[in-house]
DNA sequence: GTCTATAGCAGGATAGAC
DNA sequence: GTCTATCCTGCTATAGAC
């Protein structure tokens, strides 16, 4: 637009090491020297473009994590349409399958959970953003989905306690990898997250309390 | 032992205080001088009693982590021999209970899982105290009871993700409280706390596959 | 065992050349 | 828009008085 002839502009490769960083060590572990060596570009840049080190957090946030979580849903949605008919399985799976092995690529799920896991247990400035523009809107419609597979009279609170215990195995399986590595034995690769899809969805089937006459896949 | 008058000694405050610090903010995030200038000692003491900073996080681990940790899990026991005969209710119920409501005051049990969460996430040398002498023996004594009370010939790994799955949400209602409260719209108050261990009681006592014959309770 | 003082270094941020 | 050079603050760690 600027009449860049590359794309891979000094900012745009910031944003990517910076994002990279910050989900590995938190914020105040990373230094501005250490994302400008590893973007290969100069110490002031990360000052000229975006201000100081917060507003790049910030920026990492709005410009990277945000959008990439709307990819997740978006897969979601797509996969729990490829499904046909909508059920309490299909929706529960396609939960699973686009958290565990969605659109993103390894290293970008474990990056975007690490910061989305960051941002629960110490929220900074940028938690607003998480909470409102994804999960708020997610929960909601994440809810009324279920709600049209569950039985009526079911509690708002009930359904929101449902739904967070879904998302605490989830988010679980996908940051503790070193307690489950080291106590199972078991590596990471795609064998072992298909398994834990297998193990989330029926946990959670029967968690909300379908009745268990038929094959949950 | 050494002739104290004066148990709340230098020392042990700084381990109170750093312990504090580092679940909040982090290893990197917390300095010697924040540290010393909470407990009310000298920039010097912290070299002085532990050397360098590093070995001080990883003693706030072993003098106070790890024995803290063993007290949750004698709660755990005491609350199980307190329901009398052994069953899988009863195991779940007591693990929610010990981790939820167990003999921990609010801030020691915010404190201990955010640095449990911090070595899931992130490990650093302490991660081995934790999962060697604390999460192994325990996960080892927790298999063994479930399996007296489910039913015979399940595999160990399927057991295991049955653990996980539940220590996933226990942790996650744990640290995600800003989350949980934001969507929610409820404080993490008793109320609220003996609310989510009737939750996760429930949703993973079916979870696991109890038949649905009988109130959980 | 607790203090002051300071060495020595790494951090964020900015000014100004190009 | 990218660079070098530099300021200044705050950090860990240690030496040495008391």
């Amino acid at each position: 637009m600027t009449g860049n002839t590359n794309e891979d502009h000094t900012k745009e490769r910031i944003l990517d090491t910076a994002e990279a960083l910050f989900a590995q060590k938190g914020f105040q572990a990373v230094s501005i020297r250490e994302i400008t060596r590893a973007a290969r570009c100069n110490l002031a840049a990360v000052n000229y473009h975006f201000g100081n080190k917060e507003k790049l957090y910030l920026e990492v946030f709005r410009a990277r994590w945000v959008p990439r979580a709307k990819r997740v849903q978006e897969s979601f949605r797509e996969s729990l349409a490829a499904q046909g008919l909508l059920s309490l399985p299909a929706v529960v799976k396609a939960l699973a399958q686009a958290f565990l092995e969605g659109p993103l690529s390894d290293e970008e799920r474990l990056r975007h959970s690490q910061l989305m896991t960051r941002e629960m247990a110490q929220p900074t400035e940028a938690f607003n953003q998480v909470a409102e523009q994804v999960m708020r809107p997610f929960f909601t419609e994440l809810a009324s989905k279920l709600r049209s597979v569950l039985p009526d009279g079911l509690e708002d609170e009930q359904l929101m306690l449902n739904i967070f215990s879904i998302f605490g195995m989830v988010l679980y399986f996908n940051f503790a990898r070193a307690p489950v590595s080291r106590l199972t034995g078991r590596e990471y690769d795609s064998a072992f997250k298909t398994r834990l899809v297998e193990q989330i969805t029926e946990f959670s089937l029967r968690g909300m309390g379908v009745s268990e006459t038929e094959d949950l896949r």
